[in-house]
DNA sequence: CGAATTAGATAGACGGTCTAACAAATGGGA
DNA sequence: TCCCATTTGTTAGACCGTCTATCTAATTCG
């Protein structure tokens, strides 16, 4: 059964617009979000009094420029109207952020992590419950928790259960659930590549980007598909898995069984163990990078050879997808200056020309943070959710 | 400035639905459509009353069963409601075919096409006018014309414009302005696979599902996707050029000017070329097939090399966009048992272990008929198009 | 032939957005 | 100093949705 659209589901539309763009324009008038919306200013006035009336909204006292006329009395989104949460785990640790509803950073933390299913998720709950403590106000009320995100490389399916980790060695674990009931919010798990390609989109350098790719690469290679305005999922919630594409058949071996998956060339981890191997014992990407920004050649026809390999793998996205913004986030960025350029070289190659000609690529300003805010964009997505088949 | 979503948005909305519903359920009664739209019967009766008064519904007389209680009025929608055309437009015939609203083919026509842009689009417009004539009933008033869907390979831009059509010859022309002037009706024309995409949601094997790709072969090989619900365009409107994904590197010359693309292996054109290559001159693919099921062990290999060439191509599709169903059409759909063992293979080779897992694969039941029915399907969801950012 | 049953229509409550008029707050100029 | 133009924001009412509740219509069953 479709769920029914009557006026609360317009009232929430147009609620959640409004709360966008003024997320999006801090500290802007009515006026302003009338005309950002498309809704009447009548329509806007009696929204931003329900936002008001809910704590969601506040009057904030920003003289504007002075104009002829009544002057506009300044908005914002109210930082007591709620706690956001957003976490990114991985085997060795766990990150954990938290923001107001309009996104903010309030407190952040680092904790250690486990392969233990049971004591991750643990260790996660405690870490979330210190810094959730660590962020309410000192004599204030504390702003209640709306919610809570968070990405796990991982495929995790469209319900919230992990369905394979290969880093992590889970799989099958209803991890959604199990973290709602310890935690009492709403939880939201997903992919971290998804997760943080929301944060780009909502934070970073896709703000208003219909159709975007971005790519990240830490023990695996992942791509979060961002088409039409919405991150695509897939049928199952496996969409983007550029990573296990076959780049070069009968190639390097693969945590997936198969062999020559791009990820066994250009990830963190793949970058270091080739590097290893031609005899470079390096203990990070950044080492990578400092080494071939000292013009080590090893290091630079490694880099080279995974920008080919990641252009070729990404030309077969673009050819399919035609997104108009390739976004190189996570680890990627740390070298992305020594692979661009055989990137760019081997997607002229192999991209069809109109698809490639309006192709732009940029390298993500949110970098290694884009995991955890990429929590809350999912939680901050859920707690401002309008019913399907609205968007 | 984003469309205003009000309530006449929510009327369109509902009664786009309760449009389909009838579609796909013709003589049901208002009760079925209350439950299958999930509005409520009132609902439903007004709807059902405006659509009966503007003319695209009426009351049918199908005796149904017999129950206890008040018998249903069986409701369909009305062949006087409109026409619509569907057309496919290629370099040697141009194929038409009108339906009612409800897409029951009401007319079929085939003339000769041409490269040349302006007779080929006047033989277009002078086909579609003696269709369109040839449809109206004898007696009775004529039904209006409501829309036309054209199919064409070619890339499309997202406003109609035709960017580039290597088989046709033809780039950067502005073909839905020009022909909805000549026509005089509300004109769509999108890239033929897209188009049979369509065809194939509507009335084909895809009813119903959400996230689907449609594959097929002519001169070249294209990818129709549905994600999400929607036909995906991509951001300039060339998603999907499956065809262009390199899967021999270096491999055989491609019209786009790359090497190795797989419309080089799997399209009829290039399997009839390699087939003669071979030592085997044959007509079109339904000899191809017919040599196959001879046991022409020439024809049997190559075919086999398609199916896996395809395969391997398909699995990045898969990998990246994680659809349920996948679809083989148009010309493809002629020889799909002589690939299909190859391109499984392949699939289970290359495809991520989750994604292959849970991934269907039919043969199109729609057939060379996709294009001009995706026409229909396209001019169909024209004249029901809800404004975004409702759907 | 009346009661039960089911389909469909109608009235009214409720809640949206929009238009239009109004109130509020400021700068500019006589 | 005072009035007015100008702009922002609020409010009343029209209009249009869906939904609940009730009513009417048409049939079967006893």
């Amino acid at each position: 059964m479709l769920p029914r659209v009557n006026s609360a589901a317009i009232r929430r539309l147009n609620m959640v617009r409004v709360f966008h763009a003024l997320r999006e324009n801090p500290s802007c008038a009515q006026r302003d979000l009338s005309r950002l919306t498309g809704l009447d200013k009548a329509t806007t006035s009696t929204i931003v009094a329900q936002m008001i009336e809910e704590g969601l909204v506040e009057r904030t006292e920003a003289p504007r420029a002075r104009r002829i006329g009544r002057p506009e009395t300044a908005l914002g989104i109210a930082p007591s109207a709620g706690l956001l949460v957003g976490a990114r785990l991985e085997p060795g640790t766990i990150r954990i952020v938290t923001t107001t509803l309009a996104g903010t950073v309030v407190k952040q933390s680092q904790i250690p992590g486990s392969t233990d299913l049971a004591a991750a998720l643990r260790q996660l709950h405690e870490g979330i419950d210190a810094v959730v403590a660590a962020s309410r106000p000192e004599g204030g009320t504390a702003p209640p928790l709306r919610g809570i995100g968070i990405g796990i490389p991982a495929l995790m399916d469209r319900e919230g259960r992990l369905v394979l980790a290969p880093n992590l060695g889970w799989r099958d674990t209803p991890i959604r659930p199990l973290l709602e009931e310890a935690l009492g919010a709403p939880v939201h798990v997903d992919n971290d590549t998804k997760a943080a390609a929301m944060a780009e989109r909502l934070f970073g350098a896709c703000r208003g980007v219909e159709d975007f790719v971005y790519l990240t690469g830490h023990s695996g290679v992942g791509g979060g598909l961002f088409l039409g305005g919405r991150l695509y999922r897939g049928a199952q919630g496996f969409a983007g898995e550029i990573g296990h594409l076959t780049v070069v058949p009968g190639g390097r071996p693969c945590g997936c069984g198969k062999r020559g998956c791009l990820e066994t060339y250009v990830s963190e981890t793949s970058i270091l163990a080739q590097a290893g191997e031609r005899g470079r014992a390096l203990p990070d990407l950044w080492a990578a990078a400092a080494a071939a920004r000292d013009g080590d050649p090893v290091l630079r026809t490694l880099l080279e050879e995974a920008g080919s390999h990641l252009g070729f793998a990404l030309s077969h996205l673009v050819n399919l997808t035609n997104p108009g913004l390739v976004v190189l986030g996570g680890n990627l960025s740390i070298v992305a200056e020594f692979i661009l350029p055989a990137l760019n070289a081997t997607l002229d190659e192999h991209a069809l020309g109109p698809l490639r000609r309006d192709l732009r690529l940029l390298v993500s300003p949110l970098g290694p943070d884009a995991v955890p805010m990429g929590g809350i964009a999912l939680a901050m997505d859920g707690f401002l959710s309008v019913p399907s088949p609205i968007l």
